[in-house]
DNA sequence: CTGAAAGCGCTTACAG
DNA sequence: CTGAAAGCGCTTACAG
């Protein structure tokens, strides 16, 4: 109708709400301004067409958006962000925490909050993360990955809130953001057992506390579907690098002298996913024709492998953004008794070439 | 030093926000009003003594929180209550259900939105479910305790946000809040093991997904102090009314000629630690002298038995305030691809007398 | 780094 | 149920 407008695209991200005003809703929804209010605040009683109308285009033009995260910005100036070093070095698990981290900085940026990031000294330690916090003028500590128990006990005694992103706090100690690694697990392997697929490998490393909960999610899906645990097959490898996989499946090979009737691999990390795939290139087998491999992170372009990598793609940008809110909501309720947040956010199987069934079998 | 003042009291819930505003912040903290305005938008560097004064004074009043809240209100007008009839009646499990659905309703009414509730044919069904909201107007579904997974797939597909309260959807199609059941199983069963009880009864009942999480929790104690779980004993009462605790501990009790070893008892429900309770009575056992007990809920005044009832309190109010959000959050980011969150509210031991240790073992 | 004053955006009686 | 106009609260140059 109106030729001039370049309708709604909240576009993921990008939102470019230079100045949205109530005033532009007004003109967008076409109806007076004192409407767009009443409406956003439920303070006279619209009718359910204009209602919908307003909210369709506050929400289009990203003023629902802004005016939600107004509140916010006010008591989160700097946070404290504590990282392994041990994490950032390496291959793709690299780009797995790279990923993170930039979504991480890049909320930070877009909404004025500045990072401090910890210096570490050999391993992380409650003391100096916290003379640290405090030396910065933190409002909060983002903690990723280490999720060892003393270390979140300590943290958690001092007066800084603090968040616990990609790790885990069975005693509910801290706040915490992760991926539903187990429920994802459970999606990746139901994925494959749905394609027929009944002896499937699972390939994964014993590092960390998040990654075993891909394993639960393996057994989960067998046990779902009534189907004997033991028909699939749990591997370790003794780290997440692609030689790391490489060896593991080598050995499994030789001890069993054979694949020994596995269809299937579902890896707990794309670089694990990546190693498999060339040890099988190696051993003359063919992916998927033969054997199916389903990776785990998603980070990594499609096209990185041949054939290109079925994988569970898991919501870095939207765990950053969470782990930020979640810290502004504890600063927001101090000293009030909110319980403990732990937070899960699901991911997504994207379907490529390795994971391909065969033939057709559920469709067709 | 302004003796008009009566001090910042946010008194969870009962907030009395009659009309906060930036002004009265400036006087509370004692600066100028645009101070207020900076520091609260991060326009001008301000100093981190007038800062955190002003935060404080600012948190203190309820200004952050009604300031938050303001952006929110905008899409959420009606909400679709959906609750299994069958969950209504009966003893305590009703006093759970009573209490969250009141806390649903008071935040609703804080909030202005309107809530219409499902009226249940036999059961509920996805379809009339999905048409009933929409002729309701309804912006969102709050579902409670029904986690039927052809439920959610089909209420899912609908165009109306679905947020599962008191549920699980291990295949995350649909938003969802619970309490932390599990870590707050293995919470309660760790309590008890510190104390130096090693062969713990846990009586349950298999009625609810939730409710095995508090099992798993159970397992997961036992295991983390490398203990067999052997050790405890796993006892399936036939529902979750006092009177199933009683059957099921006769029963127990009659079948090893004893109570076989067993010198604590960690119910999954208060319920049920009320039926052991009078049960144990009975038997002429001494609670906590022979047998402590602890149970799960938190809901009924501690005095309500004798002794008094160690239980795990489940953090109702803030459950039905995460839904809300949850909901709140759905619909702001509509067609935004955000990822399904799964949200979980920590639970704390509420220490009483049933659960004490017989003597002093821990401290003294 | 802080505040007085001008100005703008949103809310709020009120009319239709 | 909707909008024009008055008014209020918050923000924003700007001075010190």
């Amino acid at each position: 109708m109106n030729p001039s407008r370049d309708p709604e695209r909240p576009k993921a991200g990008v939102v470019p709400h230079r100045k949205v005003g109530i005033r532009d809703v007004a003109k967008e929804a076409g109806v007076g301004i004192s409407t767009v209010s009443h409406v956003l605040n439920g303070t006279a009683p619209i009718s359910q067409d204009v209602r919908l109308r307003v909210l369709e285009a506050a929400r289009g033009l990203g003023y629902l958006a802004k005016r939600q995260q107004k509140g916010s910005i006010a008591c989160l100036k700097t946070i404290y962000l504590v990282v392994p070093a041990a994490s950032l070095p390496h291959h793709d698990m690299n780009l797995v925490s790279w990923t993170l981290l930039r979504a991480l900085s890049r909320e930070c940026e877009e909404r004025g909050i500045r990072i401090a990031i910890h210096a570490e000294a050999v391993s992380l330690e409650a003391e100096p993360i916290l003379a640290g916090a405090s030396a910065a003028a933190a409002d909060g500590i983002v903690l990723v990955y280490d999720d060892r128990s003393s270390l979140l006990e300590a943290l958690a005694k001092g007066r800084i809130p603090v968040v616990l992103l990609n790790g885990e706090d069975p005693e509910m100690r801290v706040d915490t953001v992760v991926p539903a690694n187990r429920s994802a697990g459970r999606l990746a392997t139901e994925y494959l057992l749905a394609q027929g697929h009944r002896r499937i490998l699972h390939l994964t490393w014993q590092g960390r506390s998040t990654i075993m909960r891909r394993l639960d999610g393996f057994r989960d899906a067998y046990a779902d579907r009534g189907l004997s645990i033991d028909l699939g097959e749990v591997l370790h490898a003794a780290g997440y690098e692609p030689d790391h996989a490489r060896q593991a499946l080598r050995q499994f090979v030789q001890e069993r002298g054979g694949i020994d009737g596995v269809t299937a691999i579902f890896c707990s990390a794309d670089n694990l996913a990546i190693g498999a795939l060339s040890e099988l290139q190696q051993m003359g087998v063919a992916v998927p024709g033969d054997i199916a491999v389903v990776g785990f992170d998603g980070v990594a372009p499609g096209d990185f492998t041949t054939p290109s990598l079925t994988s569970v793609r898991v919501p870095l940008e939207a765990l950053a953004v969470s782990a930020i809110q979640t810290l502004e909501r504890r600063l927001l309720s101090l000293r009030s008794d909110h319980p403990v947040e732990r937070i899960e956010l699901g991911c997504v199987l994207v379907e490529r070439e390795s994971g391909a069934a065969p033939q057709p079998v559920t469709r067709r």
